[in-house]
DNA sequence: AAGCGGATGTCCT
DNA sequence: GGACATCCGCTTA
C-alpha cells in the first residue's frame, strides 16, 4: 500500500522506525529501506535546529515533502519531511529494482555497496537538488509500506557532532545492506506502525 | 583499523 | 574570510 500524508504526521522517530521494510523507488529504481535516522527541530544535530533558512526550507514544508541537501560538498542526501522541522534521513536500502542502472551510476557491481550509505543511495537512485521540495506522493517517487513488521535495531546516529547519544538511528536487524553494523544490545522491541 | 583528501555550499564573524 | 558539514573511497598498516 502506498504511504499517505497521515503516515508522516507522527513523531519523527516513530516514522523513521516504520519506514524500515518499506519499498522506495525513484523512476522505478530502488529497493527496501534498511536504515533511517530521525531529526527534529528540538535536536541540536538537525539542520532545522536554528530555524528556517534557504537551504533547509523544505524541512518546514508539509508532511511528505522531500528534503535534499549537499553533504561535505560532494554527496547528496535525501530526507522525508514529517511534522514541521522534522525529517527522516534515508541512509541505506537493499536494492531490488533497477540493478543495472544503479551499477552504471555508481560505477560498481557489488550489490552490497550500491546503496549502503546516504551518499551512495542518492547516487544510485539519481537523486539530486532537482527533487528538493517535491512531494513523495507521486512520480518520480514510489513509497510502499511493508506488509509485515520487520525486526528492528536502534542506536546512535552516524556522522554527527552534536547530540551524539540520542538513539535515533533505526535499522533492519541482520541486514547486509547497512552503512555500518549496529551493536547487538541495541535491539529494539517495537510494535509497529 | 585508522587516516585523509576530495570539493562546495551555507552560515557566521 | 573561515569553519565545518546527516560522506566516500583510497591509502597505509
Amino acid at each position: 500500500m502506498d504511504v499517505t500524508a497521515e503516515f508522516f504526521d507522527r513523531p519523527v522517530a516513530e516514522v523513521a522506525a516504520s519506514l524500515i521494510g518499506a519499498t522506495f523507488l525513484v523512476d522505478g529504481v530502488g529497493g527496501v529501506l534498511v536504515e533511517t535516522e530521525a531529526y527534529d527541530a528540538t535536536d541540536a544535530a538537525s539542520h532545522s535546529f536554528n530555524g528556517e533558512t534557504a537551504r533547509n526550507a523544505a524541512m518546514f514544508g508539509p508532511p511528505g515533502t522531500v528534503y535534499v541537501y549537499r553533504s561535505y560538498g560532494i554527496h547528496w542526501c535525501i530526507n522525508f519531511v514529517c511534522r514541521r522541522g522534522a525529517a527522516v534521513l534515508i541512509r541505506a536500502l537493499e536494492p531490488t529494482a533497477g540493478f543495472d542502472v544503479m551499477a552504471e551510476r555508481r560505477g560498481i557491481e557489488n550489490r552490497r555497496l550500491l546503496c549502503s550509505g546516504p551518499g551512495r543511495l542518492t547516487q544510485a537512485l539519481g537523486v539530486d537538488l532537482g527533487q528538493n521540495g517535491r512531494p513523495i506522493f507521486g512520480p518520480p517517487f514510489e513509497l510502499r509500506q511493508s506488509t509485515s513488521v520487520p525486526p528492528l535495531v536502534v542506536g546512535p546516529r552516524i556522522g554527527i557532532s552534536r547530540n551524539q547519544d540520542a538513539p535515533w538511528r533505526f535499522g533492519l536487524s541482520g541486514s547486509q545492506f547497512l552503512s555500518k553494523p549496529f551493536a547487538r544490545e541495541q535491539r529494539l522491541r517495537q510494535a509497529a506502525g
